[in-house]
DNA sequence: GCCAACGTTGGC
DNA sequence: GCCAACGTTGGC
């Protein structure tokens, strides 16, 4: 499956990301991204989106390790992740939000959800913007 | 920085 | 088990 999930870049970013490597993704305290976090395989690539400073989708990680405990919090699950790389150009919300095709994304339905699943159509769009540059930053 | 939306908590 | 109060997220 593929996925979207969240992050504030002032507290974990693509960046920090890349610079590790490999890290574990936790924190999540959410039910309902907890559910879908516990679906993830190994081998499933997440869309990292910048919320509210950039609003966009930065870069792709794959998911190393499927749920574990949150060693914060036991009710919750983390996810190791590993960097794959940053979009050859970012995909602004605004742009998400103007094309109809992706009316249907919880980024737009549900905006304080921050891990949702993907469609392969919808990532194929997302995939399609991120090459077409113009996207806004 | 504000505040709407929404998830969670806790008193009853 | 309901729902008001509270806390947090995230777009604006």
């Amino acid at each position: 499956m593929k996925w979207l999930i969240k992050s504030e870049p002032n507290e974990w970013s693509i960046d920090d990301h890349k610079k590790v490597g490999e890290t574990i993704w936790d924190g999540v305290r959410n039910f309902q991204a907890r559910n879908y976090m516990r679906e993830m395989k190994k081998g499933d690539l997440c869309l990292f989106y910048h919320s509210r400073v950039q609003k966009s989708i930065v870069g792709i990680v794959e998911v190393i390790k499927e749920s574990f405990p949150d060693p914060k919090d036991s009710k919750f699950v983390a996810v190791d992740m590993k960097y794959i790389k940053h979009l050859k150009c970012p995909v602004s919300l605004e742009k998400i939000k103007n094309s109809q095709l992706l009316e249907d994304l919880p980024l737009i339905r549900q905006s304080r959800l921050s891990v949702m699943p993907i469609t392969e159509e919808q990532w194929k769009i997302l995939m399609d913007f991120s090459e077409q540059g113009n996207s806004g930053k």
